[in-house]
DNA sequence: CTTGAAAGCCTTTTT
DNA sequence: GGCTTTCAAG
């Protein structure tokens, strides 16, 4: 990858040091803790310094060792070094992260491993999951969801070094009730949990945590957590070998200290000894990754193992004007001192107060008698998205065509939150032709490689019936979409085989053909992943984009990964497969054309742009909520004082910090837009930081604020023209105009699906499309099965064994093809014990069962609904229960009372049988429960109303769809038009045409 | 001050 | 689908 410098540090170089800086790098002996505030020239000093000891010959360049978070940032501190020494020798000199500067230890120490980073750590305990043998941490419905958490507990330990023994022990101590049980679910189940099932759970997490420290070391694999507790223990159980370390660590220096953990620090220290010549440089008020780790409280766990430390404040800002300056102070400053009290109860020399950085520019121009007034910050508020998206579009045009200072588009950054912000930003960009470039962009969500990977799934597996489809839609098959749409629609769903259907087609047999080839190529023995995508990227003539690039740079390097076994194409897709499922994303490279800069407020730190403007500057976005983990780290476990604070003050105290690195990216001007907030007076509110800023005098000078507008550039019509959106033909295929109408047939599930998202209503119906069928659907199925069974045994008075339901169970499940074996053991487990508990509690009450499974249609206004009741009785001369089974989530009384499923069992009770439901029941199998509710005529009328507004949309052909957090669970997913994200296009031929 | 409805989010990411 | 925040009515 390519690599530019820092922009913000280069200035620097040249610039004489100040006073303070001059302090800093002339600093010889003993511990120096550098508080260098945003833009302060934190890594010039770290340079310059490390060039003055060995210039002035206090120490050799192997002596000395500075550590810093990125790779990026190792390189450029070794450039500068030797930039600053031009000619003498720096060999030696260990310029490296703190990771790898770890894993170089243990490798010198016949210690050294594979890595694996987290994604691929949950890949491989994935596959191995039956080995953990997990009782209360695993769910049939979701096998590998329980285990984020266990994850992302076992990696909050690493950071605090605390490994399975001392967990283990911890357990112990839980066990005699020496120490409270800690929280091991949601805060609103704990609460339900009895204490022995409690610490069930922790015994269940101790011994997970052992069981997986020893496969990764049976496998001779860590991560990169690993590194630091492994090395650690490595320095602090051999004294010789420390003091052999120490020998050529005489010199610590570390950059971005506020990212150090706990582990880190205890590192340095071990490393530090007696002399303790530490020098650490950061700003406390940057400190944005704890999330990952890093204490809140390095300063002050600095502070603590080395009492002797002399501290120095860089104060003066050489990138930001005053204004810009002054509110993020006013933003920052509401968070409590950086160091916690209780460091000057200790007698501390430490001292240091948070205080406002001074603009250097400014007092340059002002020295130079320049008087004209820096911009304000400008708080922008809005009551719609849209509107947010279109004034920042129009202000960034404007900027960009003032003739007193004209900018590249690259000038300007917009800094938000979470990638999903941008969503709006980018297709008002697109519309008005504003060239952008999307930073951290998963091209897995981009339609090329979508493509790319249907393409490989087909080569290797020509019955995957979804990929297939997105294959047969590539443009250089020409394939009538209007045909095939027809043909698919003429089989019925179980029995298409859209093999069967192309061949059928005049085009398709060119498409079968197309695959057959590609398949014998990739099939062959000893065809690895990385070739094999290459030869499907040639043999379909797909575009080499950026994006694709990318994403043939994720298959090479995991051909080279430790958990690869055999290295196959179909290994691969697997993996691939589990890759998303851990969240797992292919990120975008920076791209070098001169655009307008989109990114998360945590790339941007440490760069810096002309314009930046913040979106979403007002809570829940900016602020993010705060979301407690599953299992929360004990107190009695926790190496640094912070036990005190809760975790959610945490959150927000680290979410302002983040919003205070946003602000500190800018240099001339700062934007931040905000959403307006409901108010009774006609003045804007926006929730959160900008509140508490908005109603402080002190930086009232520093801000003005104004409403957003929509304004339309008609100005620029014709010099930029509007940029295509990447769109693929597979989802052009899917918004055309409906084929049919479908009013009749409508079952409630159907309705809430259309209310849910129009165009999934339309896809289920329309084209019969391939989709894979959730094992919990085929758990239901099965489960519904037996219990008609049972029933209808009562009722024609059969006799019929438990022993034969459960075998019924049993060959119902097997046939349903559940492809996870993990998976379908853990359902047929869950089955069997329901179904026991079920027919235990059912022995004991006989209704009067009229129906099972019984079908009705019913005429509601225009639309036909068909349905089917699982189970009716009757409960009098004109009266019925009716009872539907539900296996998934234990429904609740709420749920009950506004199901629109029960409302149309009311309805078809009196119309289609001519009775009256007085009961509607949930029957919740998980729990045994039943759920009982009722309907008046009025509740039935909404409901019909509501079917009919449903109906209506469809007459109308109206199918939009509807992207949600919903779509995580749609089996159209990857052939959406609305979940492929939008990059723009670099002057694409207009190939892809539905004709 | 309490309460209930409405609006969002379900991350962020060097090594 | 579930949880948290926010706002305004009572």
């Amino acid at each position: 990858m390519t690599y530019q410098l820092n922009s913000a540090a280069s200035p620097a170089i040249n610039i004489v040091p100040d006073e303070r800086q001059q302090q800093a790098i002339g600093h010889v002996h003993g511990p120096m803790l550098v508080i260098a505030g945003a833009g302060t020239g934190k890594t010039t000093v770290l340079t310059q310094r490390v060039a003055n000891l060995i210039r002035e010959g206090y120490a050799r360049p192997d002596e000395i060792v500075a550590l810093t978070y990125t790779e990026n940032s190792a390189a450029e501190m070794l450039a500068r070094v030797r930039g600053e020494l031009k000619g003498t020798a720096i060999d030696g000199l260990q310029a490296s992260t703190f990771h790898a500067w770890c894993n170089g230890l243990l490798q010198r120490r016949g210690a050294g491993f594979s890595v694996l980073d987290d994604k691929d750590l949950w890949v491989f305990l994935r596959r191995r999951i039956r080995d953990l043998r997990l009782k209360h941490f695993v769910r049939a419905a979701n096998v590998g969801q329980f285990l984020d958490s266990l994850l992302e507990f076992m990696r909050r330990c690493q950071d605090e070094l605390v490994g399975p023994a001392e967990y283990a022990r911890y357990v112990e101590r839980l066990e005699r009730g020496e120490v409270p049980l800690p929280r091991v679910a949601r805060s609103k189940k704990q609460t339900e949990l009895e204490d022995e099932e409690i610490l069930e759970r922790c015994q269940e997490i101790a011994r997970v945590f052992s069981t997986v420290e020893n496969m990764l070391l049976a496998k001779n694999l860590g991560t990169f957590g690993h590194m630091i507790t492994r090395a650690y223990r490595l320095l602090k159980d051999d004294p010789t070998l420390l003091e052999e370390e120490r020998a050529r660590t005489r010199f610590l220096l570390v950059d971005e200290f506020q990212d150090a953990n706990c582990a880190q620090v205890e590192i340095l220290s071990l490393l530090a000894g007696a002399a303790a010549n530490v020098f650490a440089v950061g700003d406390p008020d940057q400190a944005i990754y704890q999330f990952r780790g890093a204490s809140s409280e390095a300063f002050t766990l600095f502070a603590r193992k080395f009492p002797a430390t002399r501290v120095v404040v860089l104060g003066k800002n050489r990138r930001s004007l005053s204004p810009i300056l002054g509110c993020a102070f006013g933003i920052v400053n509401e968070n409590p001192p950086v160091f916690s009290p209780t460091l000057a109860h200790q007698g501390n020399s430490i001292s240091y107060q948070r205080t406002p950085l001074e603009s250097l520019r400014d007092e340059e121009a002002k020295q130079k008698g320049e008087t004209a007034a820096a911009p304000k910050v400008e708080i922008v508020t809005w009551g719609e998205k849209e509107v947010e998206a279109a004034d920042l579009a129009h202000r960034i045009q404007k900027k960009r065509k003032n003739r007193d200072q004209p900018c590249k588009w690259s000038d300007f950054a917009v800094l938000y939150r979470l990638h999903n912000h941008r969503d709006e930003l980018v297709h008002e960009f697109a519309e008005r032709g504003i060239p952008f470039s999307i930073e951290g962009l998963d091209v897995l969500d981009t339609s090329e490689v979508r493509d790319v990977v249907a393409c490989l799934a087909v080569a290797v597996s020509p019955d995957d019936a979804t990929s297939l489809f997105r294959v047969a839609a590539l443009p250089q098959f020409a394939l009538n979409p209007v045909e095939l749409r027809a043909a698919m629609r003429a089989v019925r769903r179980q029995e298409l085989d859209l093999r069967n259907v192309l061949g059928t087609l005049p085009k398709g047999a060119a498409v079968l053909e197309s695959v057959e080839k590609v398949h014998r190529e990739v099939r062959k023995d000893g065809v690895r992943a990385d070739h094999a995508v290459n030869v499907v990227v040639r043999h379909f003539d797909l575009q080499r984009s950026a994006l694709v690039l990318a994403f043939l740079k994720f298959v090479k390097d995991w051909q080279s990964k430790a958990i690869v076994e055999t290295g196959s194409p179909s290994e691969f897709l697997e993996y691939l497969d589990y890759f998303v499922q851990a969240g797992g994303t292919i990120a975008l490279p920076r791209s070098t054309e001169d655009a307008v800069q989109l990114l998360t407020a945590h790339a941007a730190k440490g760069l810096e742009y002309q314009h930046v403007a913040i979106i979403r500057g007002s809570s829940v976005s900016f602020p993010s909520s705060y979301h407690e983990p599953l299992i929360a780290f004990p107190a009695e476990l926790r190496t640094s004082g912070t036990a005190s604070t809760d975790d959610k003050v945490l959150h927000e105290q680290e979410e302002r910090r983040l919003f205070y690195v946003a602000m500190t990216r800018a240099r001339d001007t700062l934007a931040i837009y905000a959403n307006q907030g409901k108010s009774t007076k006609n003045e804007p509110r926006p929730t959160k930081f900008l509140r508490e800023f908005m109603v402080s005098p002190p930086y009232r000078k520093f801000w003005s604020t104004h409403p957003a507008a929509a304004v339309q550039e008609e100005l620029f019509a014709g010099e930029e023209q509007r940029i295509a959106l990447e769109q693929s033909n597979v989802a052009a295929w899917l918004l055309m105009p409906a084929s049919a109408d479908f009013v009749s047939g409508l079952s409630a599930s159907a309705i809430e699906i259309y209310e849910e998202c129009p165009l999934r209503f339309k896809l289920e119906r329309e084209w019969n499309l391939p989709r894979d069928v959730s094992a919990s659907l085929h758990y239901g199925a099965a489960m519904h099965s037996v219990l008609r069974t049972f029933y209808d045994a009562r009722r024609y008075q059969r006799e019929i064994g438990g022993d034969d339901l459960l075998e019924q169970f049993r060959s119902a499940l097997a046939a349903a093809g559940v492809a996870d074996r993990y998976q379908y053991e853990l359902y047929l487990r869950q089955g069997i014990e329901q179904l026991r508990q079920f027919f235990e509690a059912a022995r004991a009450s006989a209704p009067e069962v009229i129906e099972t499974e019984g079908r009705f249609e019913l005429q509601v206004g225009s639309a036909k609904l068909s349905g089917r009741v699982d189970r009716m009785d009757c409960t009098g001369p004109d009266t019925v229960a009716i009872v539907d089974y539900k296996t998934g989530k234990p429904k609740s009384q709420e749920d009950a009372d506004k199901s629109l499923q029960l409302s149309l069992y009311a309805l078809a009770a009196r119309e289609r049988w001519g009775k009256h439901a007085d009961r509607l029941i949930f029957h919740n199998l998980e729990n045994n429960t039943a759920i009982s509710t009722t309907r008046t005529d009025s509740e039935l009328e909404a409901a019909k109303l509501r079917v009919q507004e449903v109906a209506e949309g469809i007459a109308r052909g109206e199918f939009p769809p509807n992207p949600k957090y919903h779509c995580v669970f749609c089996p159209y997913r990857n052939l959406c038009p609305a979940t492929e994200k939008a990059v723009a296009a670099p002057r694409k031929k207009s190939a892809s045409r539905v004709h």
